[in-house]
Order: C-alpha cells, then sequence, then structure tokens
RNA sequence: CGGGGUAUAGCGUAGUUUGGUUAUCGCGCCUGGUUUGGGACCAGGAGAUCGUAGGUUCAAAUCCUGCUACCCCGACCA
C-alpha cells in the first residue's frame, strides 16, 4: 500500500480494491467488473442474507430487466417520481452501415414502446401483482428477487456508486395497513442483524426524512453506518409503501367481509455496496480486513520451504491442517505455489484480509507446535498441533467479535450532540462523525445546511434524542434530535 | 452537459519545450540455476505500427488539425 487513509482516504479506498484484487474499471464508463476475489465474497454475503430472507418466509423470484416506459408512467401519475437516470432501450437490430467498416442502429427497428432497463422493479412487480391478487386469501405475497438495477449516475466510484450494481430487492404485498407496517420494521431489524453479526459493522436505524426517502414509498426506514473518515454510508433500506403502488397499478382485493381494499405493499433492499462499507470500516493502512463470517478464504496455510528439510515433510503436516479445518467446515486455503516467497505471500494475505495464517516450517516440523497469526491484530500466536482446530474455531470468532467491538467503539465515539451551529460546521469541516442536532422540519432549512455543510440527515432516529429542543440553524422548536452527515 | 488534464510494452513511466541513429527505466512475463521464517538473487530472453486519422518536413513520439477514449472538478444518486 502507498496511501493510507489519513493522507488521502479515496485514494486509500481504490487502492484497496486494486491491490486486494476486489474489482477494477471496465472498458464501459461507469461500470465495474467485479473480479473472482471480490465476487466470492459477494457470494458470501449474498447466500448468507438468502438464508435469512427464506427463514423469513420469503420466496425468490425473477422478474425482466426491462420494464416498458409506460409502467413508469402510471407510476409517475401517482407520485411524482423519477428523477432518476435510466437507460433505455429504443431499437432491437444492429446493422453493418454501407462501407461495411461500422455497425449502426437499424433504424427500422425501433421498439412500438421504449424499454426501461430497471432502476428497481416496484412497477413491474405490482403490474404482476394486480393479476395476482383477488383475494384476501391471496396475501401475503413476500417475494424477493436477487438481480442487478442500471442507474445512470454522472460520478462513479467502484462498489458504491456505479452505474450498474447488484442487489436484492424484496417486495411484498399485504391485506392490512398493520401487516405492511410491521413488515417494513422486520426487515429493517433483518439487515440491522445482518450487518452486525456477518459484516461486523453497526448502524443507527431510523426514518429517512422527506427528501432523502424513496419517492415511491409513504415512509422509508434505514440503516447508516459510520465509515472511518467520519462520513455515513447506508447500508440498507425497507419501505412502507402505503398503498401507492396498489392505487397505481389497481391492485385490489376482496376481503373476508366482500369489500374491497387496495393491497398494502412494502419493498427492501440491499446492494453490492455493502462491500464498500466492509473496506471502509475495517481495512487499514497494509490492506483488507474481512470479518470471519464472510470470508472467502478464512484461514490461509502457507509452507516455509527449507534446504534442511524436505518439502513433502511440510507438505504432509500442511495437508494433514488443511483437511483437518476442512473437516471443522473452516474455508481453507494451502497456498503451495513455489515461485513465491513467504515473505511474499504474507503481504498478499494481509493484502486480501485473510483472518488467520498459518506458518508451517522447519521449526513446526520439528516441535509439532505451530506459528499462527491474526489479520486484525496482526498478533503471533504458537499452538499446539492436536488442538489446532478447536483454537481456529474460537479465534475466528473471537476475531468476528472484535472488529465488530472495534467499529461500535469508533461510531459511538462518533456520535455526538451539537447543539450550536458553529460547533456543527466545525465538526463537519473537521472529524465529522454522526451529529445529533434538532432540526425544524422543513425543507427550507435542510437545504440551507446542505449547501453550508454538504451534510444531510441521514435519518431521524429510533433510539437517540427523543427530548424537545430548538433547531440548530433556524432556532425554531423541534421534536426530536436527528443525525446529521456528510455521507456517500 | 460545462471546465481542466492525460494518452509511449501487461502496469507504471523517461523522452515532447528546442524534430535527427537502434525509444529510457522500473515492475511484471518467459528460460535455466541458486534460494525460501515479512514483498529473494544471478544469468539469459521476449515484448511498442508512441490512442486514432490526416497534414507540415529530407526526417515526427516530438510541430499543426480533426476524431476517440479515459481521468479529475461541478450538476444526478442505492
Amino acid at each position: 500500500m502507498k496511501s493510507t487513509r489519513k493522507k488521502n482516504y479515496s485514494k486509500w479506498y481504490h487502492e484497496i480494491i486494486e491491490k486486494s484484487e476486489l474489482a477494477e474499471y471496465s472498458g464501459v464508463r461507469g461500470f465495474m467488473i467485479i473480479k473472482p476475489y471480490g465476487y466470492a465474497l459477494w457470494e458470501i454475503i449474498k447466500n448468507e442474507l438468502d438464508k435469512i430472507l427464506k427463514n423469513t418466509g420469503h420466496e425468490n423470484v425473477y422478474f425482466p430487466l426491462l420494464i416498458p416506459k409506460s409502467f413508469l408512467e402510471k407510476e409517475k401519475e401517482h407520485m411524482e417520481i423519477f428523477s432518476e437516470g435510466c437507460a433505455v432501450v429504443t431499437h432491437s437490430r444492429i446493422k453493418k452501415n454501407e462501407k461495411e467498416k461500422h455497425l449502426v442502429v437499424d433504424y427500422q427497428s425501433k421498439l412500438r414502446e421504449e424499454l426501461v432497463i430497471r432502476p428497481t422493479s416496484e412497477s413491474i412487480v405490482w403490474n404482476t401483482y394486480q393479476r395476482w391478487i383477488q383475494s384476501y386469501r391471496d396475501l401475503p405475497i413476500l417475494l424477493n428477487q436477487w438481480g442487478n438495477a442500471v442507474r445512470w449516475e454522472m460520478r462513479n466510484r467502484l462498489f458504491l456508486r456505479n452505474s450498474e450494481f447488484l442487489w436484492q430487492e424484496g417486495h411484498t404485498a399485504h391485506a392490512t395497513k398493520e401487516e405492511a407496517f410491521k413488515e417494513t420494521e422486520k426487515m429493517l431489524n433483518v439487515y440491522t442483524n445482518f450487518s452486525k453479526n456477518f459484516l461486523a459493522i453497526p448502524v443507527i436505524k431510523g426514518i429517512k426524512p422527506h427528501t432523502e426517502k424513496f419517492q415511491g414509498s409513504k415512509m422509508t426506514f434505514c440503516i447508516e453506518a459510520l465509515m472511518q473518515d467520519g462520513k455515513s454510508l447506508q447500508m440498507a433500506t425497507s419501505h412502507f409503501l402505503g398503498q401507492n403502488f396498489s392505487k397505481a397499478f389497481n391492485v385490489k382485493f376482496t376481503n373476508y367481509d366482500g369489500t374491497k381494499h387496495y393491497a398494502w405493499g412494502t419493498s427492501w433492499g440491499t446492494s453490492t455496496r455493502l462491500i464498500g462499507g466492509l473496506i471502509m470500516s475495517h481495512a487499514d493502512d497494509m490492506g483488507l480486513i474481512i470479518p470471519p463470517k464472510i470470508a472467502p478464504i478464512q484461514v490461509v496455510i502457507i509452507p516455509i520451504y527449507h534446504k534442511n528439510i524436505k518439502d513433502h515433510l511440510i507438505d504432509e503436516l500442511s495437508t494433514t491442517i488443511l483437511h483437518c479445518l476442512e473437516k471443522q467446515k473452516i474455508r481453507v486455503k494451502y497456498d503451495q505455489r513455489k515461485q513465491f516467497t513467504p515473505g511474499w505471500k504474507f503481504h498478499e494475505y494481509e493484502m486480501k484480509g485473510i483472518p488467520i495464517r498459518i506458518h508451517i516450517g522447519l521449526k513446526e516440523i520439528k516441535s509439532k507446535i505451530i506459528e499462527i497469526v491474526r489479520r486484525d491484530t496482526h498478533e503471533k500466536r504458537s499452538i499446539v498441533i492436536d488442538k489446532i482446530h478447536n483454537i481456529i474455531i474460537k479465534l475466528l470468532e473471537k476475531i468476528q467479535n472484535n472488529l465488530y467491538e472495534k467499529s461500535l467503539v469508533r461510531t459511538q465515539q462518533s456520535i455526538i450532540q451539537i447543539d450550536q451551529y458553529q460547533k456543527f460546521k466545525e465538526q463537519l469541516n473537521g472529524p465529522g462523525g454522526f451529529i445529533l442536532s434538532h432540526w425544524d422540519g422543513t425543507d427550507e432549512t435542510l437545504k440551507k445546511i446542505q449547501k453550508e455543510t454538504e451534510a444531510t440527515i441521514r435519518c431521524i432516529p429510533f433510539s437517540y434524542g427523543k427530548k424537545q429542543g430548538h433547531c440548530i440553524y433556524s432556532g425554531r422548536v423541534s421534536q426530536q434530535r436527528v443525525v446529521f452527515s456528510k455521507s456517500y
């Protein structure tokens, strides 16, 4: 690593991704290539979250990538959406031009209706629900989709803001408002727990103010995490849609008493952005640090060959340990490559954030005592070989907890109550953090604060500052504190 | 879309101001050998139509013009 967090955070962020081989920019502006190591990480995140979503009663489906423009128009009539940058498909054929030099769009093939590459799927889902929902017995519908979405962004950042991203989007329909609202809350808690237990990232839960919410929703809940540079990142959202989409797409059902009602909806999602959050929460100036529960490789065994010992003796001991750990369902790799020296490998796996390294060399063969190294603390330990699997399992847990504890302490230290605007500005220009201040509830105040400080309200938190006070900007009465922060 | 910048081997670069032999260096790559406990060393080797199209000139990576791509800064945002 050349850059450090202190010197240039943004450069550091990109260097981590490049050197640890998570992803890179592609030949298409704004679109990234997720490389094998990055994709392995996403697959584990996906698989773990998928299990949880299935346990909460949701089924996976797949809806089309392309959405008729008219669907979005319906949405617009009812909800005033659409500031979104969208990619639009207008033609279905390309051909060679007369000189046979270039491929050109065949204008003869213009589509009758233009198709939008999904920026999100509510419209096509609710268009479908119209056909699927007739009776209260059809409800609830609890579906989830793993896929991609395209939002044409002007400025890009690997994992944080790309024109295309991978995500999951849940879409549910319910007979009652209460049930839909409970679902919205439930899914927010699912994300909160997932972030805590798997990603080792603590979050603040809250509601988005009007200016920040998904415009198709009645209410947007979110979880916000604090990065090491004092800026916040939205990790997931959960929307209470009310009857917005059922009204837009005329989704009515007959209740048990014969009355007709519009269905109530929710939608919720999280994306490959989580990987950006992971990096900015845990990584250090030596590279990535991945929490064991989602690490594609949890333990790496590195042989240290030497002229005074036969290679196969080292390989035998290493393989024994490899199999022993594999039996415990630990994701372990034995790196036998001869073209790299042990030192080179130490750096590589540090860069890639593998939680535990095991070194097998002359010393280990002779003494049957093994050297292991933790990525998070760099602590070296010598352990007796027969106890290895117990120790590794416990150590993986310990690393997972340590990463969470460290992030929790860092985040808690950066949650600050401020009541004077001057101090507010100084905090934002300096260390940043989650700033709890009063707000008068107007868009006007928000805009002015954003212009002067670059900070926005990340959320109206559920569990902080419920006391009355005075707006930090206007001095008017405010019912509770909200979370201000600069954000990604 | 506006404003600025860059383009030379897989990557990073020197050379461009002031045109002149065979385009510099490092990393990486290939072959052989010695090594291996925190990014090893020696010897040999391959790899570049200097972004692209045209122009000026005896001569262009170097000067001129058009085009393209990418990066940085603003407006859009999970």
